[in-house]
DNA sequence: CTCCGGTCGACTGTCGACAATACCGCGGTG
DNA sequence: CACCGCGGTATTGTCGACAGTCGACCGGAG
């Protein structure tokens, strides 16, 4: 048996997980401040973990510090989006094209099974979660450390967009999700097969087809 | 008049400014434990804003934190140099891209004011600096918060890995110069003609340009 | 000599407290 | 009635302190 994992705890690094889940949940509407003292006492701890977490969540972009140190929720525009899904498209590829170098039997298993569980899903909050986190996968499956560090910077940004515009995109997810599902399992395939070039190009399309179909959206 | 700045204090903002240059300076070799307490003594504040840092400084790859939580240099190897190219050729172009697409004159003089002081620097050490501030300032001018926050993981990283490596690049540096200013100064041609393709282009070819010449560079 | 247990010191993670600051509403004044 | 000054309140930034934990070192047993 490998016993215990053993690691020394860091209430910060929870603590910033759990805000992340929050807010991407819609529990903090656009632009609500976050104060320390508040979030301490909900949470049952000091404000310094609280701190040091929001100051990691700040880097990722889950939440701005204005000009008084309190820390706010952004509202994303649909222009924000745009930036998101450019900066996106710069890094994914990279991060196929590299996973497909590397072919890591380990990181495989998680993205088929991130498939199957895309392929059972019902609901639309679901759905995104499970696209975001084969993303995930896909960079981890990069093996650089700091492309990891750049695509914090953008992981749930989508998400939390699809949160404060929920009014409108739910059926649209509804609609993408057989396309979604199979640009993943093409994309799982052909990084499995070791063809970087070729995932590369399947990332980026992946994520230009969907900033394409955003403009017929309806939204703002 | 604009009046002043006005902005509250942050001793972890300047701590994270002050620490990211001397890791980059080389007074912490690599591998060095940055002990919190070691460097609030030194610093001559309490550990609080002193952690702040660190953590800042963690999502930026400036220091790597290890499972006790003690937080170290990173030692650098030839591959993590081809790993943060890659992120930058993925990134810059964008940044180039969008850069020219706002055409922000107030960047304009940044870049310019750049150009000027890298035709005149004199030691390896300050064009190196220069270097990474020309396109730190093409990122800026991008005008895309989050890019920017992308960015912030790879802007002093090529800083380190020639500090850490200082015996070899000097020469290099040097030979470089003039082709690096070159470089610099058609990008800006670009960028302030507002041609976002070729700004893009010219930005990666920048880039893998360098990233060509390091394979035959005498690096271990 | 080697190996083991115990002790010491250092460091991290967390907490509560304090000063400083900015907002908010109220009362007084012209 | 409009405006200004003022205290109360909430929040941030910073500090010192404490418990838990880990490595280093030392002494003794086999």
């Amino acid at each position: 048996m490998p016993l215990t994992p053993l690691r020394r705890v860091n209430l910060a690094h929870d603590i910033s997980a759990q805000l992340s889940q929050a807010i991407v949940a819609g529990d903090f509407p656009a632009g609500a401040v976050l104060s320390e003292p508040m979030l301490a006492k909900r949470l049952g701890v000091s404000r310094a973990p609280v701190r040091e977490a929001l100051i990691e969540l700040e880097t990722r972009g889950m939440v701005e510090f204005d000009e008084r140190g309190r820390s706010r929720v952004p509202s994303l525009t649909h222009d924000d989006l745009v930036d998101i899904l450019g900066i996106r498209i710069a890094l994914e590829p990279r991060a196929a094209g590299l996973a497909a170098r590397r072919a890591d039997p380990l990181a495989f298993v998680d993205l088929e099974r991130n498939l199957d569980a895309m392929r059972a899903a019902q609901t639309p909050t679901e759905l995104a979660r499970l696209d975001t986190a084969f993303h995930s996968g896909v960079v981890r499956a990069s093996g650089s450390r700091r492309l990891h560090l750049c695509w914090n910077v953008v992981e749930h940004q989508v998400d939390l967009w699809l949160t404060q515009m929920q009014s409108r995109v739910d059926a649209l997810c509804h609609q993408l999700r057989d396309t979604t599902v199979a640009a993943h399992a093409a994309m799982f395939e052909t990084i499995r097969s070791g063809d970087t070039l070729r995932s590369e190009n399947l990332a980026r399309k992946h994520l230009t087809d969907w900033l394409d179909v955003l403009p017929g959206a309806p939204v703002v």
